[in-house]
DNA sequence: AGCACTTTGTAATGTTTATTACAGGATTGC
DNA sequence: GCAATCCTGTAATAAACATTACAAAGTGCT
């Protein structure tokens, strides 16, 4: 019941006869609609006869063509109802807009390509409150820099966003060593600031994190945590909603990481601004300090 | 065959009678798996008898409960192999991130209830390029003003990021008329700053335009278009991810809208930036100047 | 090569299932 | 308040169906 049936087809595939392999290749090719319809239709599309079939689902451990039915439609329900599926398959008009559609795609796809481990390591890091953080961005991507500094400014001490000229950065740089975290976000056309920037504090020790396209800006090649995102869209421009999502999947998990720390952070913020400005106390809302 | 049924019985809901509509019920709240069992048991989840059932889909117009099953699994069929439906339903573990798929999901449910006028009214808005737009955010929102005003700024003339300190804001205001557009990002913790900014400018003739969350800032009050977004996520901090997926449609649009005159606008640019920095010439890349 | 065993399809069978005829019950219109 | 019409379920029916028994074809082993 809890393991989909797609999976157990594939791994006992060795143990069929061969038309009852040509019944599950039919089964896999069209799953789980194949199997919805009647044994005949089934065996038809499968080029098989009937009987084939029935041993086919009996051997899957069924003792019925029926209970078989009625697994698939188990799964299919199931999976139809979880949220995401619901958003991409049937349900709603297919929702509207190609663009929108597209962008979705992007950030699972993201997602579904990302070593899980960098995520994980690149979260860890950026918790350890030893190291200072220091955000960079490029010409579109700074906001991003800044709106990831903003949130960890709040669950966490020693975040620095670099930004302004770039005469400034090298002041910073200075103070950059085996101490610090850079987290580089960087879309193509890499900025060669950028680029300058982020070697630089590599040399000088820092642990270098990248948030890029799947192109790869050329700081991949000293950074120790690469997070690559899929930015395609239908517009002249890429989409920066996928290294957004990384960016806010990554101060989640920095929050949780720092709960206790963050939440006296938070509290002790609140305060803070209440004191200074007193018209905002009480308001309903987030930690949004 | 290429209308989804699913629409059809919502719009044809009246057309029912009272017990057909319970059938209909059964079968939308768990489409389509509800209608790919036998008779009895769609009768039985709907609380009704079986010919109820067969009368049912005997008004959508089929011959036979055969044949509105065929309709079922046709539609299934075609929905399951499109490429994006096969990586999020069956197939893999349904991958991922519970925060990630509720990123998702948040996306799409913004895109789902935005008013198609309101974005589209903006985006002609924002694409006229006698109007001045100014972009304003939040703590945590002015990194997408920011971002938007990034490439707005590259496809049209006027535009105008409003950052810094609140002395600065206050010259700007001076300035800002029935001629002027302004763009607010702005979600709850509301602050009253951008709130001030928003009416001032309202009041003194400029068309104001607010991008916030469900909860509706109170810029909404004086707002002439309103784009909510949702915002809630597994963390303590709200997502501004639909925010952005709003930013990014809103730049695509006008990007269209104002296809000739951006193109002449990259080309300038992209001289401009050859003469000042020559390294950077020929580099391969999209319209990011 | 011949025997045993497995695999596969044909055809018959008994069950399930969709379907239909009909009657009781509700609702509407006059 | 009565009649006509429309709903709805029960029960009978006929068709479709899964299932099984069996025989033929194929495969491997000695």
């Amino acid at each position: 019941m809890e393991r989909p049936l797609l999976e157990d087809i594939r791994d006992r595939l060795d143990e069929f006869t061969s038309t009852e392999k040509r019944a599950a290749h039919a089964l896999m090719a069209n799953y789980p609609v194949q199997g919805l319809g009647t044994v005949a239709q089934f065996a038809e599309a499968a080029g098989v006869s009937s009987p084939t079939i029935l041993r086919f689902v009996g051997r899957l451990g069924f003792p019925g063509f029926s209970e078989f039915q009625k697994k698939l439609r188990n799964e299919l329900e199931s999976q139809l109802n979880s949220p995401l599926a619901r958003s991409t398959t049937l349900g709603e008009q297919t929702s509207g807009d190609p663009h929108v559609s597209q962008l979705l795609e992007n950030v699972r796809e993201t997602f579904e390509h990302l070593p899980k481990g960098e995520l994980d390591g690149l979260i860890r890091l950026l918790s350890d409150e030893k190291k200072t953080v220091h955000l960079i961005g490029g010409r579109f991507t700074d906001g991003l820099a800044r709106y990831t500094a903003a949130h960890l400014r709040i669950v966490r001490s020693g975040v620095n966003h670099i930004a302004g000229q770039q005469g400034n950065w090298l002041d910073q740089l200075l103070g950059i060593g085996p101490k610090d975290v850079v987290l580089v976000f960087d879309i193509r056309r890499y900025q060669t600031e950028i680029i300058q920037f982020a070697e630089a504090a590599g040399k000088q020790g820092a642990t270098v994190a990248l948030v890029t396209d799947s192109w790869m800006s050329p700081v991949g090649r000293i950074a120790s945590f690469v997070l690559p995102a899929r930015v395609a869209v239908p517009s002249p421009w890429d989409s920066s909603l996928s290294l957004m999502a990384i960016a806010e999947v990554l101060i989640a998990g920095v929050t949780r990481q720092n709960q206790q720390n963050a939440q006296e952070r938070m509290r002790a913020l609140e305060a803070l601004r209440n004191e200074i400005d007193p018209s905002t106390e009480g308001r309903l809302g987030g930690p949004d300090i």
